[in-house]
RNA sequence: GGAAAGGUAGCUCAGCUGGUUAGAGCACGGCACUCAUAAUGCCGGGGUCGAGGGUUCGAUUCCCUCCCUUUCCA
C-alpha cells in the first residue's frame, strides 16, 4: 500500500542568499523524499519563500526597492540554488501570497472563535525618528546587570542575563541612532499554555529524537507561556482581521507557508488539500527543521494548528548546523560559503554525497572537511564506484555490447540485493551515514571480485571471450545495484547511468531482477575528480580576523525569531557610532620577529613590540608575504584589545590591520608615516 | 547563568544494552596488477579510546569530578 506523504524544509527568509547550511538541509529532505518515491510511496515535497517581517522590511529600505521586489528577486535566487542542488520541491511558493493570506486568516479566525487569542498592552521601544515601534533586537545599549556596552534588546551576549529592552542603560534605535521612546500598544496573544496537555501527547510520536524531548522538557518544565502574534504597523506582512493597523508577526504565519504552498500545489495538480491536511488525514507530515527552530515547530505549531481544528505534523525532523572546516560558518573566517558561490565553482552532486555520508537522525553538527570532502569524493565515487562500471564496460563492448544470459556468481549478486532492506530502512530513518558505509562496502567487493577474476587477464586468451563477458556482467549488475542504492543521493549520476545501461533507477526493488542478456550502451565517464585547487577556492583566504574571536552568530539560521537580520555582515556595514570606534585599542606596533608557523600554510608568527610590552600574534598573511624576515622591522597597526585566541600553534594576542577584498587572496598590510612610536594610539 | 551534544589512529568518523589482540575510509610505507578517470587488490606501521577517581572478575562502553569544543535558551 503506497503511503501519502508530505514534506517540508525550512523555509528560507528572504533577506539574504541561501549558504551551505540551508543546502544540507535541503539535501537532506529531498534524499528523503527520492527514496520515499523509489519506494514507491507518493511522496510530495513543498517549500516556499518566507517573505515577512522587520527585516525584510529595512533591507527592502535598505537596497531602494519595495518588499514585493525584494523578496521576488530573492525567491528567484533562492530557487536557482535549490534547482542547482537538484532539489526535487515539488512546489516552491511564497508566504506573501493569497493562498497563505487566505489560511493565516482561516486559522487565526478558528483560535479567536475557540478563545485561545487574547489581548494586553504592551511597554515597547518607539523609534520617533523611523515612526515605528522596535523589535528587541533593534535595540543597543549597556547592559544593565554587566554594564558592557552595546548589547541588544533581550539579552547580554557577555553575561548571558536576560531583560527586556527598557532596562538598557542609554538605549539607541539601531535604525534611527536616536534614544527611543516608551509607548503602550494593544497586542494580540496565542494562549500556548492552554495545549500543554494536547503538546505533551503530540511529542511522544512528533519529536522522536531524543535531544529534543530532552529540550522540550525543559520547556514544559518552564511553563509555556503566551505568545505575541502581532505587531504593529509599519510591518511588512497581513494585517489582523478585525484590527486595523495591527499585522501578524512573520513567525505566525511561516509554518502556514507550508500549507499555503501545498495548497498552491493542490491548485496545480488538482490534489485533495482536505486528503492531506483536513483534520481528520490519514496521510503523513513531515517538517525538516534546523535545531533552532526546535520551538516554533514542536510547541507552536502544532498547538496552533490543534487550536484551530487542523491535523498536526506526524513528526518533525531535526538537524544539526553546518560547520566549515571544523568551525561555525562566518565571513570574517572566510567559511561562510553561499550556495551559488559554491555552485559556480562546483557540481552540485559530490557534495550531496558527502553530506549523505555526515547525516544522521541525530541532532548533531555536520562538519564540511574541505580535504575530507576531496578524499571521499574521489575516493568512493571516482576510484570505487564508478570505477566498477569503467573497468567492465570496455570488455562488454568488445564482446558485442551485450550482457551475458547469466551471472557467474549469483550469489554475491544475491547478497548485493538483499540489502536493499537494511540500506531502505537507514534511509527511511534518516541515517544515510549508515546506509553509505553499507553501500561502499559493498563497491569494495565489487572491486575486489573483479580484481580476483582478472577479466584483462582472460581476454588474452580467445577462446575465453565468454568467461570475460561472464565476469564483466557480474560486475555490471553488481555496479547496477550500488547505483540504485544511491540512485536518492545522486540523481543525476543515476539518469547517467541509466542511460548507459539501458534501464531507469526509478524503483527501489528492480535490483531484484539482474540484468541478462541486455544491451547496454558506450561507457561515458559518470563522475569526475575534484580538484583541490578549485574545492580550495570556496573558501576565502584567512585574514588576520580569523586570528580574532568572532561574535556569537548563528551561522545557519535567519534569526527571524527575534527580528534580527542575522544573514552575516555585508561587505559594507552598516554606521556605527563614535563609541563603536573608540572600544577598539588601536596601537602602532614594531615587528621584532617573524616566521613561518610549522603546520600552517597560511599563518605567520608575529612579535611585535607595543613600547611598554610585547605581543604575540598569529596572522594569515603568509599568502602575500612569504618572506617574514621583510616584516621584520616594519611598523604596523593593531588591535591592541582584542580578546586573546588560543590557537593551535599558541595564544594569539592581537591582531594586525590589513586591507584586502572580499573575494581576492591579496593581503596589504597597513604601516603608519615615518615617525610614529610603538605604542601610540590610533585613533 | 541554565541546559544539551561531543572529545576514539595525522584527518573524517563507526563502535548496540560493559567481555577474546579497539574498527573503517582517507593519508603514509611495502608488494601485486595493468581492465579502469595514476584507478584496483593484498600486506603493514600508527591509538594508555580528553584527565582523574569509583563500581566490577573485567570499562572506550556504567557512576562522580574536572578540562576542552560546539550549540540552544520562547
Amino acid at each position: 500500500m503506497p503511503r501519502k506523504i508530505l514534506v517540508t524544509s525550512a523555509l528560507p527568509y528572504a533577506n539574504g542568499a541561501l549558504h551551505l547550511g540551508h543546502i544540507i538541509e535541503a539535501v537532506q529532505t529531498d534524499i528523503w523524499v527520492r527514496f520515499q518515491r523509489m519506494q514507491g510511496h507518493d511522496c510530495l515535497y513543498v517549500c516556499a519563500e518566507d517573505c515577512h517581517g522587520t527585516p525584510v522590511m529595512i533591507k527592502a529600505q535598505a537596497e531602494g526597492m519595495t518588499p514585493e521586489e525584494l523578496i521576488r528577486k530573492v525567491a528567484a535566487e533562492h530557487v536557482s540554488d535549490y534547482q542547482g542542488f537538484l532539489i526535487g520541491h515539488d512546489h516552491f511558493h511564497s508566504t506573501h501570497s493569497p493562498e497563505n493570506q487566505a489560511i493565516t486568516e482561516k486559522l487565526y479566525l478558528a483560535l479567536k472563535a475557540k478563545g485561545h487569542i487574547t489581548t494586553r498592552s504592551v511597554r515597547q521601544a518607539y523609534d520617533e525618528q523611523a515612526g515605528m515601534f522596535l523589535p528587541d533586537r533593534y535595540v543597543k545599549g549597556e547592559c544593565p546587570v554587566c554594564h558592557t556596552a552595546d548589547q541588544y534588546g533581550d539579552s547580554c551576549e557577555n553575561c548571558g542575563s536576560t531583560y527586556t529592552p527598557d532596562k538598557l542603560i542609554n538605549p539607541q534605535s539601531t535604525i534611527s541612532q536616536t534614544a527611543p521612546v516608551w509607548r503602550e500598544s494593544e497586542h494580540y496573544f496565542f494562549k500556548l499554555g492552554e495545549f500543554t496537555d494536547v503538546l505533551r501527547t503530540w511529542l511522544e510520536g512528533g519529536a522522536r529524537q531524543a535531544e529534543v524531548r530532552a529540550k522540550l522538557a525543559e520547556w514544559f518544565d518552564a511553563g509555556l507561556q503566551d505568545w505575541d502574534i502581532s505587531r504593529d504597523a509599519p510591518y511588512f506582512g497581513f494585517e489582523i482581521p478585525g484590527a486595523p493597523g495591527k499585522y501578524f508577526y512573520v513567525w505566525f504565519d511561516a509554518p502556514i507557508g507550508y500549507l499555503g504552498s501545498f495548497q498552491a500545489l493542490c491548485d496545480k495538480r488538482g490534489l485533495d488539500y482536505d486528503e492531506y491536511l483536513g483534520a481528520d488525514s490519514k496521510t503523513e507530515l513531515y517538517h525538516f527543521i534546523g535545531k533552532d527552530i526546535s520551538y516554533f515547530h514542536n510547541l507552536f505549531w502544532p498547538a496552533v494548528l490543534h487550536g484551530s481544528g487542523c491535523r498536526k505534523p506526524t513528526a518533525v525532523f531535526v538537524h544539526g548546523f553546518l560547520t566549515v572546516n571544523g568551525v561555525k560558518m562566518s565571513k570574517t573566517r572566510g567559511t561562510f560559503i553561499t550556495a551559488s558561490k559554491y555552485l559556480s565553482l562546483l557540481p552540485a552532486e559530490p557534495l550531496r554525497f558527502y553530506f549523505a555520508t555526515k547525516l544522521n537522525s541525530a541532532v548533531e553538527d555536520i562538519d564540511l572537511s574541505l580535504d575530507d570532502f576531496v578524499a571521499r569524493v574521489n575516493s568512493d565515487i571516482v576510484g570505487k564506484l564508478v570505477n566498477i562500471a569503467s573497468r567492465c564496460a570496455g570488455f562488454v563492448a568488445r564482446g558485442g555490447g551485450r550482457l551475458a544470459t547469466q551471472l557467474p556468481d549469483p550469489k554475491l549478486y544475491e547478497e548485493f540485493a538483499a540489502l536493499r532492506g537494511t540500506i531502505g530502512e537507514l534511509y527511511d530513518a534518516r541515517d544515510y551515514s549508515a546506509a553509505l558505509r553499507g553501500i561502499m562496502g559493498l563497491a569494495d567487493r565489487a572491486n575486489q571480485y573483479v580484481d580476483t577474476h582478472k577479466p584483462w587477464a582472460l581476454a588474452k586468451d580467445p577462446a575465453k571471450g565468454a568467461e570475460v563477458l561472464a565476469v564483466c556482467t557480474q560486475g555490471i549488475n553488481l555496479f547496477r545495484v550500488l547505483m540504485s542504492y544511491l540512485a536518492p543521493v545522486l540523481p543525476q549520476m543515476a539518469e547517467k547511468a541509466g542511460k548507459f545501461l539501458n534501464i531507469s533507477f526509478a524503483a527501489w526493488n528492480s535490483v531484484d531482477t539482474p540484468l541478462f542478456d541486455h544491451p547496454i550502451n558506450a561507457y561515458e565517464p559518470l563522475a569526475t575528480r575534484l580538484d583541490p585547487k578549485v574545492v580550495a577556492q570556496l573558501v576565502d583566504p584567512v585574514t588576520p580576523a580569523a586570528a580574532a574571536p568572532v561574535p556569537r552568530k548563528n551561522a545557519t539560521s535567519e534569526k527571524k525569531g527575534k527580528d534580527v537580520n542575522a544573514t552575516a555582515p555585508a561587505t559594507t556595514p552598516g554606521n556605527v557610532g563614535i563609541n563603536d570606534f573608540a572600544r577598539l585599542d588601536l596601537r602602532v606596533a614594531t615587528v621584532l620577529d617573524a616566521a613561518f608557523v610549522e603546520g600552517s600554510d597560511k599563518l605567520l608568527q608575529l612579535t611585535l613590540d607595543l613600547g611598554t610590552e610585547q605581543r604575540n600574534v598569529f596572522s594569515g598573511i603568509r599568502s602575500a608575504y612569504g618572506d617574514p624576515a621583510k616584516l621584520i622591522g616594519r611598523q604596523v597597526v593593531m588591535i591592541a584589545n582584542l580578546e586573546p585566541r588560543k590557537m593551535r600553534f599558541g595564544v594569539s594576542q592581537g591582531m594586525v590591520l590589513c586591507a584586502s577584498r572580499d573575494d581576492g587572496p591579496e593581503v596589504f598590510l597597513l604601516s603608519p608615516d615615518a615617525g610614529a612610536q610603538p605604542g601610540m594610539k590610533v585613533t
